[in-house]
Parts: C-alpha cells; structure tokens; sequence
RNA sequence: UCCUGAGUAGCUCAGCUGGUUAGAGCAUCUGACUGUUAAUCAGAGGGUCGCUGGUUCGAGCCCAGCCUCAGGAGCCA
C-alpha cells in the first residue's frame, strides 16, 4: 500500500497512471459514482470515480457526507470538466462512518449562525477551512516579521495580581469555594485565603509586563490570548482574543507608526501569496453575499482588491485635532447626519466618525495620533503641549480599530503625576514604575487584535467566525 | 448594558384580519437513471410553531415575563 498524499500535493501533481492513498472527510457522494473528498489541505477536493457496478453495495451506502475514508487507487487525468486530475478508486476503506440523517453539515449553504452553532464541525465548510488556513498562515506570519527582526518573543502571564491597567473589566480568578467564601472581619473577601494569597483575574494586556522585557531585551513581542469580561455584543468583540504586543525600546511615536504599518503589510502579504486559493475564495464568497445587499450598501473593491489596496498604498496619518477639523466641516456634520454631532476638540470619536474618515475621505487605512490625555490611559507620553499623549490608533475599513498604541511616558515624574491624577494605584504597580526608576527610556508599543486582522483578511463580517471556538457573553461552549 | 429585528420540519424560509388536517425548497429515506460536479426524475417519512403564563369558544398569529440569536450603539483590540 502507497503511502497517503495530501489532497493538495495531489491536485498539483504532474504525474499520472501513479498508485495512491489518500484519506480524508467526503463532502458529496454523485451519481453513485463520484466522491468529492477532502482532507484540510487545500480548499479544493479531489475526485474519487467508484466503480459502482462492481463495488459491494453495502460499501457505497456508507459512504455519506462527512464519513472519513481512506481510498487507494490511480491517479489519472480526469475525463470529466471540474477537475484535471481524479483518482480512480481500487479499494475504498470506511474509517468512519456518519449517518447522513443525522449529520448536521449538508452539501449546501448553510448560515453562519447554523455553523456557529456546530462550531465542532464547521472546520468541514469550505469558508471555515480557508479562514482558518488563513488564520494560521497570520499567526505565523507574525512570528516571522518580528524574528526577522530581532525580536525576543516574550510570554507574559495569563494570571495577574491587579487590573490597575484600567483596560476593561477582568475576569476573577480564584480557587475559592463559591458557596463558601472566606470574609475578612469587616466582611470583605478575604483573599489572603486565596490560592494566590491576593485577588487575581485573567489578563486584560500584557503591555505593562512587556514594557519590562524591553527595558532589557530591546525589541520585544507577545501575542498570547488575553480576556475581557466586557458585556461586549458586537461583531468586533470577544471576550478571549489573541493580542500581539510589541515593546520596542528607544522607539519614538513616528518609529511605532512605522513598525505597525510594516508589520501589517508584511503580514497581509504573507498571506496573499501563501494562501492565494483561500483568499480567492473567500473574495468569491464575500461577493456573493454582497450581491444580497442593495447596490449602495455594496463595496466598491473586491476582497483581493481591498488587499492589495491596503499594501500598496501609505496610510495616512494625521492627528486627532486635524481629524476633529476634517470631521468638523464634513458634509455628513453639516447636514447633521452624524448621531454624534462634532461639537468640538476634546471628545473621543465615535464609530459613525473614524467610518467616513477611513471609508468615506481617505479611502484607505488610517493612523490617528496625539488624543487628548483625558480620554487615554496613563501610561501614554505626554506631549509638549500639555494636551495630548503620543498615542496613535490604526483604523481600518470595515473593522475601526485594528491596532492601538502609543509612545510610553518614561518620566517618572510625568508618569506618577498623570497615576494621580487618574486614581491609579501606584503601590500596587511599583514594579511598572521602577522601570522608570531604574535606567529609564523613551519607548513605544502598540496592540493588534490578531482576530480583528483575521477578520480583515478573510473578509468576514462577524468576530466570532474568525477564531475556532469564540468567547462571548452566554457562551463558552466546545 | 441599550436600541431594532428574529425564533415554525435536519437546514433556509412562507403562513392573510385569531378559525377546522401548519406549507414550500433543499436535505434524508425508497425506487429509477448513471461521467457527475448545487446531478436529474418519481414517491415517502419528518413538527411540543423558543419557554412559561395569560386573554379567548378557539392562539403559530393577540398580551406579559423570560431565554437565545442577529444587526447597530457603547466599551475596546
């Protein structure tokens, strides 16, 4: 018995009249006679010809959609029109059996919702293949960026001791028994009797952890899985989502601008070239789904299109307050479109406003720097100003904001007054602040939500289909 | 959390002003056909109308509460 090849070698092949195995999940059963198989290595199937007549018929009933079969057989130039090559079977072997009345995934298109529900088998669809192919392909594309660039990959901890960092809301962590919780003498939670000896929760960011690698190591990264317990329910949230975080040191705003851009181009690009069948596909699929939107509604470049797009053109970058004068004399605020009026300098904006920014006048990516202090966190650089901080968000169409990040204030003056001023504990971040003590310089960072690219990248409108089990309010289940 | 909409067969959906036995396409099963690729043709099976309560002679349809989902908003990555 030859040994199993992947269906995708296998489609490539040049040679014909050669001996094969292949294995892998039927997606049709035609005629009796043609199996569609496929195995996860590439979007396409590879057609299986049955000589029914002269196969046992209690074979060719289980072989129903979804059953794993392992098939030996000749590789040929196919006669019919789908497909180049096909396989003509000389020994088919059911490994598993699925009862086709029972067997959720059908032959057809189904909703994503319907998917989402068997998330456990949505990996079967050919959209769930490519995206996740993609996915993969982005992970690791991400490590390559960074590695070709010196860049120490950091593991910061998933368990933390204190949600100072006023990113959102956390998830507790406790060994607790919950009917039966240890109270101090004034009736407080005592966590003393904690497993950790204090309260914890899960990670909101890994930022502040980064920042000490690279107060040593330079150049720095995370990209691990990170949690919010936000009552968040929306196509762009999750509550357990994958962050990468590079710290870089000596790096200003303008050097973090920079690295983001190259590394989102860098990324985009891996993809494109190593997943070119999936991204076709998936620009196809996304096609089709807009021809059920009225013409207005639909976009004007393709998948492949907004790809290409976004990596041979700059994004532009300007500052909050140009932004704000942009937004100010924009037709929609004018004629009062906007739900959110633009009053004046000082707010943040809201959704309806980075949408005309990205989609409607640049047409294309955008990085919006130097907010007003008030409405970002207080690690950010103070600018000269007094005003703002040297933050910048990328924005992108579609999805807003893809990356957001900012010069970190390495004075500690500047960085203890501005924790004050926020009512942020200082005692209990006195690890953050001796970097700033101990050989302190200016340094900056972002944070890209990987599932945001990948929603990006694929196309696909809703979070939840971009990661393999999401996490949302009312449902962790698989 | 707020706003809007939805929940009827395995899936996608229709179901009129409350009225007798709740429909269609696809899927499944049975048979026919056999180079199909969304195969085709004929037939069959398949329903706690999201849940709980209420109004009514009578509720898939009206009312209340709850659950879940989708889209949008907020929070953010």
């Amino acid at each position: 018995m030859s040994q199993r090849v992947k269906i995708k070698a296998l489609l490539q092949s040049q040679q014909t009249d050669v001996d094969v195995t292949v294995k892998g999940w039927v997606r049709a059963f035609r005629s009796n006679r043609f199996i569609a198989l496929n195995d996860g290595s590439t979007n396409n199937n590879i057609q299986i010809v049955v000589d029914f007549e002269n196969t046992d018929p209690a074979l060719l009933k289980r072989i129903t959609v979804g059953a794993a079969l392992s098939v030996a057989g000749k590789l040929v130039a196919s006669q019919g029109k789908g497909q180049t090559v096909e396989v003509i079977a000389t020994d088919i072997e059911i490994l598993g059996d699925s009862d086709p009345d029972k067997y959720p995934i059908q032959p057809k298109k189904h909703s994503l919702e319907f998917l989402r529900e068997n998330a456990h088998l949505r990996f079967r669809t050919s959209t769930f293949g490519a995206i996740f192919r993609v996915r993969n392909t982005l992970a690791f594309a991400v490590h390559q960026f960074f590695q070709e660039r010196g860049f120490i990959y950091l593991h910061t901890p998933v368990i933390t001791q204190s949600d100072a960092e006023g990113a959102g809301e956390a998830f507790h962590v406790t060994n607790f028994d919950l009917t039966n919780i240890p109270k101090t003498d004034t009736g407080e939670v005592d966590f003393k009797q904690d497993f950790f000896g204090a309260a914890t929760n899960l990670t909101v960011s890994g930022q502040l952890e980064g920042e000490l690698g690279a107060m040593a190591l330079s150049d720095v990264y995370t990209f691990g899985p990170t949690f919010r317990a936000e009552n968040s329910n929306t196509t762009r949230h999750l509550a357990e989502f994958w962050m990468i975080e590079p710290e870089v040191a000596f790096n200003d705003l303008t050097d973090n601008m920079d690295l983001a851009e190259d590394m989102l181009k860098y990324v985009i690009k891996y993809a494109l070239d190593k997943n070119a069948e999936d991204i076709e596909f998936l620009t196809q699929r996304l096609e089709e789904e807009e021809k059920q939107k009225p013409q207005n509604e639909r976009s004007e470049m393709s998948l492949l299109e907004k790809l290409q797009f976004c990596l041979n053109h700059d994004f532009e970058r300007l500052t909050y307050t140009e932004a704000i004068e942009i937004l100010k004399e924009s037709t929609p605020n004018k004629k009062k479109k906007f739900v959110y009026p633009i009053e004046g300098w000082g707010t943040d904006l809201q959704s309806e406003h980075e949408r005309y920014l990205v989609e409607k006048h640049f047409k294309k990516p955008v990085i919006l720097t130097d907010y007003p202090k008030e409405i970002k966190a207080f690690y950010m650089r103070q600018n000269d100003d007094g005003k703002t901080v040297g933050a910048m968000d990328i924005l992108f169409p579609g999805i807003g904001e893809i990356i957001g990040g900012s010069a970190r204030e390495e004075r500690l003056d500047k960085l203890e007054q501005r924790m004050d001023e926020m009512g942020i504990p200082k005692d209990e971040l006195w690890w953050y602040l001796d970097t700033r003590r101990f050989g302190s310089c200016p340094h900056a960072g972002f944070g890209l939500g990987f599932e945001r690219l990948v929603l990006f990248v694929t196309g696909m409108g809703n979070i939840r289909d971009v990661i393999p089990f999401p996490r949302f309010p009312k449902n962790a289940e698989f």
